[in-house]
DNA sequence: CCTGAAAAGAACTTTCT
DNA sequence: AGAAAGTTCTTTTCAGG
């Protein structure tokens, strides 16, 4: 993992279709060793998917929801089970544990909001260990992505 | 966008390194209908980028934290502003307009917390319609992704 | 109009220096 | 790491439903 592996790093995470001769351009390298790098930063797990984005807009009924849960005690067991619920629901996008307001927080897919209703209290009825669910409607997504910021060296 | 095009999707969303022709095997196509579908979807926008995923502990320091935000009013210009300002910042990783609880919702990545409050101070300071940001760390990430859930056929 | 199959082209992988 | 040969994937083209 050196500057140039960085380099990459920074243009497939925001292209990956991209080929390795017009990286190989703009890193200052040859084709080849690019493609020697991206194979060992894959298999290094550095590189850990390579995944399409879609806009939710064409995908007809997309509303994105964020919630705040607060849980019973910091239980880790019922912690994992809750885990590995999110794992299996689709509609689950993103889960994050956190400190603060909150013990989580969940970023939701569904096509309505009876349907999120749904899926909330089917959260809650598999997992009584929360206590609580504040939920956020997202009205519009200004920005979404997963891009690290990687410092240029 | 046919049941097809959303078998493919399923499948891009997840790998979209898949080669033309195991996807073919799977939606039962060929390999050249594939890659035409693919194109379409591309052109079309509903493949908005196809990207790397890159695990945020490969990369030194970076920690993930997720700010709630309350604004003056809804002052549509300066949110404008706010959004262009997220737009600009590799650190703000994904900016939610809510309603609810909060006005936004942010997720920032920085390498520590002196480095998370160098990015809040600025963000507060060159965005004064913000009153007030209440911040959740992320001690794990439980589950990250983007994909979106395809109802199958 | 969209599919499938074969030819042409481009990209990736391997091997060698 | 770079360059060239060998392999694989993709793109184009064309005939058929």
């Amino acid at each position: 993992m050196d500057h140039l592996d960085r380099k990459i790093l920074a243009i497939v995470q925001r292209d990956c279709a991209s080929k390795a001769e017009a990286i190989a351009e703009t890193v200052g390298l040859s084709a080849s060793a690019v493609q020697r790098r991206l194979r060992a930063l894959r298999s290094a797990g550095v590189i850990r998917a390579e995944v399409a984005v879609i806009d939710p807009k064409a995908i007809a009924g997309t509303m994105t929801f964020i919630a705040g849960l607060e849980i019973e005690r910091e239980n880790y067991g019922a912690l994992q089970k809750l885990r590995r619920w999110a794992e299996g629901c689709d509609h689950v996008q993103q889960l994050y544990y956190v400190t603060g307001g909150f013990d989580l927080v969940a970023i939701i897919l569904a096509s309505d909001v009876e349907a999120y209703d749904m899926i909330a209290a089917a959260l809650m009825r598999d997992n009584p260990l929360i206590r609580r669910m504040t939920t956020n409607v997202v009205l519009r997504a200004e920005k979404v992505g997963l891009e690290v910021p990687l410092a240029e060296e």
